[in-house]
RNA sequence: GGGCGGUUAGCUCAGCUGGUAGAGCGCUUCGUUUACACCGAAGAUGUCGGGGGUUCGAAUCCCUCACCGCCCA
């Protein structure tokens, strides 16, 4: 049998993939020939989702982890399976509806809409399994996990208990008071209609405007005359440098179209330049004339004296400061848009909330405002931007709008941070609605000890003071949605408004015997069941084997961009359940940048498909250049010349391992103990690249891994073994020497199968009688001993040799093909012991004669070796000068390098400080840079007397 | 404004606990010799961002400045 010219990644793969599966390779505990168990839960994928580069690569750096462990024998688990992220979800296949011209969802109703989304979810929702499954990750697939998996709603096939876990966590956490209900500020979507968490808001600096307005002080019913006061300005050194009489203050709004909801003017208690009106009140400059709005002047520690006028308008109900600042100061929360972001249509007349507004201002108390709709009849249904425009232009109309010299309203462009929705883009809105929350501050301080106390470790370090940092001011997490694709609250209210929380309705219901019972309607954030995800997928809260067996995990490998939503939850609701640490470890990698380092988006049009990469390059360049580049703290800039790169060494391999079996080398036989030098060298080279390879993935360093299996196989192995060799395949060392290249090969394959799983285990096959497939390959454990010095000291000596004369040869011009004679002009014992041993292969590499004792003499170049000379005859025409040169170009190099080496020794506090193993190296590197540059010394008098 | 990270060969980046700089790509020259041109051989290119300090010795540790990036306000 003969191989093909390389491997043929495309057919390989998918043959190989689906073997893998016929035989249950991934199946947890297949291999197992120990009692460890290694556990890896993978990030679970958005069920939406496609396979992107960032997935490979934080799925790449899993299977590596899994197949090697996996080989050494642990019993290990790799979960899979996806979340059924409820916004992301609804909105695809809302959007599909629409294409489709179907009803939507507030047509068919909500559970029609929930049968969609599940009928959706079987049709289209394992593409990304199939994805990963190219991609060759070893997941343990029979045990595809789904979070919304036996929910009420769920069909057949779709069973599991994800959805009992959930509810039973908000029951417990309920009762513990963990979980709450109230009215607060939260970020809400306009476009997708719900709530969303603080870490699904984008703040993006845009271009926008800040208005400044003035807000007239309120006409003195005494006097019938509007208040004044001196307004006057300072520089730093208290110098005037403003004073007039002012009857307005002038208030710096991005947001115009809040005015309108203004409860106060607030200023800074120490700001001398608003303390004489500070308690009087002042007038909203927009709304119908007649029932123009009167706030008090306030003071709060929150206003920036140096930042616009130093008066800020507050809006309790749409925006987060100014809502501290009201709750600080009793001051009402005016809500004036809908779920939709438009002005609210709702509510009473802008006269009579006018007229309760104006109590509340006078320092009555109002009650419940929430029926209290301060939106003039005109702006009413507005967008909230339009709404925006109207408002300026009647300030501007009015003339109170602060203007510039000529006159003009006074209107700075400049950058604001404005909050997007990660999903929707539109801006968030502030909203006061009632939500539900989890109580963080109670659950978190375990998952701070956790970190804190070692019992889990944050990869790379620098990491973990993120995570104290956020959980050390964690905020309530706002754990509802308004949508109906998601696990419903399992709270019911009766007519009173009394909560009932409870598994089940039956047990809601018999809390309260007698009473009609509705059921909240939102449904929990996607990640608060993704929080659950260790021990949902293991089948808790049933006492499981798998959850017994597998939990707690071992490693989470993540991006970073992830610690908050989904790391840190998981930290804080497994410790607050389950009263475990989730992993030991948790490996944060980088995020996979494009080539120039920007970070890919599809606006941007520089996103790198991982398919096509496989498609071009097969699956194992691609999984071999995301390791390499897996440079902890990093991110990775990925290009495709790199992935070519790496196709090219699958080739070199691949050709590596067809020259061995055109020469009747074949894997499978145990570890040869040969006689000849090159061969017991290369056991040692193996050996070391196994306990290098080994180390680097123990640290999670599988660039280090992945180039060094790199540069051992094409470095020594192809560059040097295989060319080595070759000439002893005839010869009293043949047989030796296959059965090194083969276990040597069969070493390369195993090594490589973690990150290169696909063209190792072809070649596994193709190579020798196994028994069994490469995937459940015994991971290699011998170490230094095989490591043999002396053959280590005569192949490198004759390396270093053949590459001085290739170098000589090519810097003199001599012809590639020309064969010269290797005449041996001095040599130590070691020397000649060397040359005899490899003379063949110095023979064959450097394109020379049998070495023969002789002397130097006209027409010959010289070449030196550690204890030997040697001098290469190239014909009458040599180059003098260019001799000369070349070897003073050396002599130069050397003589720099060993005087840096001997003021080094000559420093009695280097001998006194360094270590001693430091002293030594640098002794024997002087040593045998004297040794060189004394038969350089030489070879240039020979040179000179020659002349 | 606060925090974190980066600045090393033309490009993209390694360089872990200090011992005197490496890889891949690109470039130049040569090459079809028992796998591989997705190859082989040889070669050129670096005041390791600037400045200061600690040390026998600093790309590596400390301080400082500059520029770039990310996160949070």
């Amino acid at each position: 049998m003969s191989m093909e010219k390389s491997f043929d990644a495309k057919a390989a793969e998918a043959r190989i993939s689906a073997e893998w599966e016929k035989t249950n390779a991934f199946t947890a505990g297949a291999n197992a020939s120990r009692s460890e168990t290694f556990t890896v839960m993978i990030p679970p994928p958005n069920v939406t989702g496609s396979l992107h580069i960032g997935h490979a690569f934080n799925n790449t750096l899993q299977d590596i982890l899994v197949r090697w462990h996996r080989m050494r024998g642990f019993d290990t688990l790799w979960q899979p399976g996806q979340d059924h992220a409820g916004i992301a979800t609804q909105m695809v296949v809302e959007r599909q509806m629409m294409e489709r011209q179907e009803p939507n969802r507030r047509e068919i109703g909500r559970d029609a809409f929930v049968d969609k989304i599940w009928a959706w979810k079987q049709e289209s929702g394992g593409t990304i399994i199939n994805q990963l499954k190219r991609l060759g990750a070893s997941l343990d697939w029979s045990r595809n996990a789904f979070t919304m998996s036996g929910a009420p709603s769920a069909p057949t096939g779709e069973e599991g208990n994800f959805h009992d876990a959930v509810i039973r966590v908000f029951v417990e956490l309920y009762n513990k008071g963990i979980i709450y209900r109230g009215k607060r500020l939260v970020n809400w979507d306009p476009h997708f209609e719900t709530a969303i968490s603080d870490l699904e808001v984008e703040n993006r600096e845009v271009p926008g405007h800040m208005w400044h307005f003035k807000y007239p002080l309120a006409v003195n019913p005494e006097t019938g005359e509007r208040e004044t006061y001196e307004y006057v300005e300072r520089d730093e050194d208290g110098n005037i440098t403003l004073r007039e009489t002012r009857d307005y203050i002038s208030i710096a709004t991005t947001r115009p179209e809040t005015m309108l909801g203004d409860g106060a003017v607030a200023v800074h208690p120490d700001d001398p330049r608003y303390a004489p009106i500070v308690g009087k009140l002042c007038e909203i400059p927009v709304g119908p004339k007649e029932h123009r709005r009167l706030i008090p002047i306030i003071t709060d520690e929150y206003p920036d004296p140096d930042f616009g006028s130093g008066a800020v308008k507050i809006t309790g109900a749409h925006d987060f400061n100014d809502y501290g600042v009201a709750t600080r100061n009793g001051i009402p929360l005016y809500a004036l848009m809908d779920t939709k972001g438009a002005m609210r249509v709702d509510g009473l007349s802008y006269e009579d909330s006018a007229a309760i507004a104006t109590r509340a201002a006078n320092g009555e108390d109002v009650g419940d405002v929430s029926a209290v709709n301060l939106v003039p009849e005109e702006l009413r249904g507005l967008d909230r931007f339009d709404a925006r425009k109207r408002v300026i232009a009647a300030i501007t109309e009015e003339g109170l709008a602060v203007t510039d010299a000529e006159g003009a309203p006074f209107v700075e462009n400049k950058k604001i941070m404005q909050p997007f929705g990660d999903r929707s883009n539109v801006v968030i809105e502030p909203m006061l609605t009632d939500q539900w929350f989890v109580d963080t501050k109670k659950i978190v301080q375990p998952a701070i000890d956790a970190v804190r106390e070692g019992r889990t470790t944050i990869l790379p370090e620098q990491h973990q003071k993120v995570y104290f940092h956020w959980l050390e001011n964690i905020e309530p997490w706002t754990i509802s949605r308004q949508l109906w694709w998601g696990h419903q609250i399992p709270v019911w209210y009766d007519g009173e408004g009394n909560q009932y929380c409870a598994a089940t309705e039956a047990e809601a219901q018999a809390q309260a015997p007698g009473r009609n019972l509705t059921r909240d309607p939102d449904v929990l954030d996607t990640w608060f069941s993704s929080g659950l995800w260790p021990i949902g997928t293991l089948g808790w809260p049933e006492d499981t084997e798998a959850l017994r067996k597998y939990f707690p995990t071992d490693v989470l490998v993540t991006g970073f961009d992830i610690i908050f939503f989904w790391v840190a939850r998981m930290m804080m609701m497994q410790l607050a359940i389950v009263e475990k640490e989730p992993f030991h470890t948790v490996y944060v990698h980088g995020l996979v940048r494009d080539e120039k380092g920007a970070k890919m988006s599809k606006s941007k049009g520089n996103v790198i498909d991982p398919l096509t990469l496989i498609d071009d390059f097969g699956a194992d360049a691609l999984r071999m250049t995301l390791a390499s580049m897996a440079a902890m703290g990093r991110d990775p800039k990925l290009g495709p010349r790199h992935v070519e790169g790496f196709r090219n060494f699958v080739t070199k391999i691949w050709n590596a391992s067809r020259f061995a079996e055109m020469n009747g080398v074949r894997g499978g036989g145990g570890r040869p103990a040969p006689r000849h030098t090159v061969n017991r060298w290369i056991i040692g080279e193996t050996a070391r690249i196994r306990m290098a390879t080994d180390e680097a993935l123990a640290s999670y360093r599988f660039n280090d891994a992945a180039n060094g299996l790199y540069a051992f196989v094409w470095g020594k192995v192809c560059d040097w073994y295989v060319e080595f060799a070759k000439p002893l395949f005839d010869g009293e060392y043949a047989d030796e020497t296959r059965a090194t290249m083969g276990w040597v090969l069969d070493q390369c394959y195993l090594m490589l199968h973690p990150v290169m799983p696909f063209v190792t285990e072809e070649l596994w096959s193709l190579t020798g009688e196994r028994g069994k497939m490469l995937v459940h390959g015994d991971w290699p454990e011998y170490g230094a001993e095989l490591i043999d010095a002396d053959a280590d000291r005569e192949i490198n000596w004759v390396i270093s040799l053949i590459e001085d004369i290739r170098s000589a040869r090519a810097q003199m011009g001599v012809p590639a093909g020309a064969r010269l004679d290797l005449i041996v002009t001095e040599a130590d014992a070691a020397a000649s012991r060397a040359l005899t041993a490899n003379a063949p292969l110095i023979e064959r590499l450097a394109r020379v004669n049998a070495p023969q004792d002789g002397v130097a003499g006209k027409g010959m170049i010289a070449v030196s070796a550690q204890g030997a000379s040697f001098a290469l005859p190239i014909g009458d025409v040599i180059d003098a000068a260019a001799e000369t040169a070349r070897l003073e170009k050396s002599l130069a190099k050397s003589g720099k390098d060993a005087d840096g080496l001997r003021k080094r020794l000559n420093n009695p506090k280097f001998v006194e400080n360094a270590d001693a193993e430091v002293i030594e190296e640098t002794r024997d590197k002087l040593i045998a840079l004297d040794d060189d540059i004394s038969r350089l010394h030489a070879a240039l008098a020979q040179l000179e007397a020659m002349r």
